[in-house]
DNA sequence: ATGGTTGCTTAGCAA
């Protein structure tokens, strides 16, 4: 089983992109964030002619998240019902294959103490609520998504730039802690050690061509799948060429 | 410290 995840920054603009990838690699699950459409816009039809399921949580203008899937996804929920009037699309959750996919868009941030800082890290305190009040701690469970957090030094091109930035700060990389310490594992580092591995290169610094990056998208696994994730691997080819998405795509493959 | 680019929406926000 393949599964990926790709923040694609607009479903209206990478379209032709995304059916391209599904083709050539084929994945069995891929979470998508940023639609930065409603689900009225999405596009069912051409996905269902490449042979996937789209399980959609669409918002006008801003965030966006899906599941696409080979088999039909089941138990859909979207956002995390947990009685806050948040309008923002950044959690859909859907079982594939009978494993529990989460696709995630985890705020930005803009800059530490702002407003949307604070709404992150209360944010991600509600990801781990929801983790804990459906019983998401036990079973297969993979969380996919762009987690806007580069939980190591080893994840960023230039550590000592982005030290204390909303990516790569001490309260950051403690909630990816916390993810970690309630059993999930990060499937990348199950299966390279080094650096120089980056997802997202921001657009404004030309930073892709340079690899001065940050590993901000992630699969964090439960216990009962990790000892099957038998690969791992960012996607750099997809960030090249003409009018890419700011972030590549990260796979995790399982036995 | 600022601005650089891209996308959505059409001047400004978000990333």
């Amino acid at each position: 089983m393949l599964i990926a995840t790709w923040n694609i920054n607009s479903i209206r603009a990478r379209e032709t992109r995304l059916l391209d990838w599904l083709q050539s690699r084929q994945p069995d699950v891929l979470c998508i964030q940023e639609l930065k459409a409603p689900e009225q816009e999405f596009p069912f039809e051409s996905l269902q002619q490449y042979g996937y399921y789209a399980a959609v949580f669409g918002q006008k203008t801003y965030n966006g998240v899906a599941i696409l899937a080979r088999s039909e996804p089941e138990d859909v929920e979207s956002g995390f019902g947990d009685d806050t009037d948040d309008v923002q699309a950044r959690f859909i959750a859907a079982t594939v294959d009978g494993v529990r996919i989460l696709s995630t868009y985890v705020p930005n941030g803009e800059r530490v103490r702002s407003e949307k800082y604070i709404y992150k890290i209360n944010w991600l305190y509600r990801l781990r609520t929801y983790l804990k009040d459906h019983t998401l701690l036990t079973g297969p469970v993979a969380i996919c998504g762009d987690l806007n957090i580069a939980p190591e030094e080893r994840d960023i091109a230039n550590p000592d730039a982005w030290e204390g930035s909303v990516l790569f700060n001490p309260d950051v990389r403690a909630e990816f802690r916390s993810l970690l310490s309630m059993g999930f594992m990060d499937t990348f580092r199950l299966h390279e050690a080094e650096s120089g591995y980056y997802s997202w290169w921001d657009y404004r610094n030309r930073g892709f061509e340079r690899n001065d990056g940050l590993r901000i998208d992630h699969i964090l696994v439960s216990r009962e799948l990790s000892p099957q994730c038998t690969a791992a691997r960012i996607d750099r080819e997809a960030r090249e060429g003409e009018k890419p998405s700011d972030h590549a795509p990260v796979l995790a493959v399982f036995d």
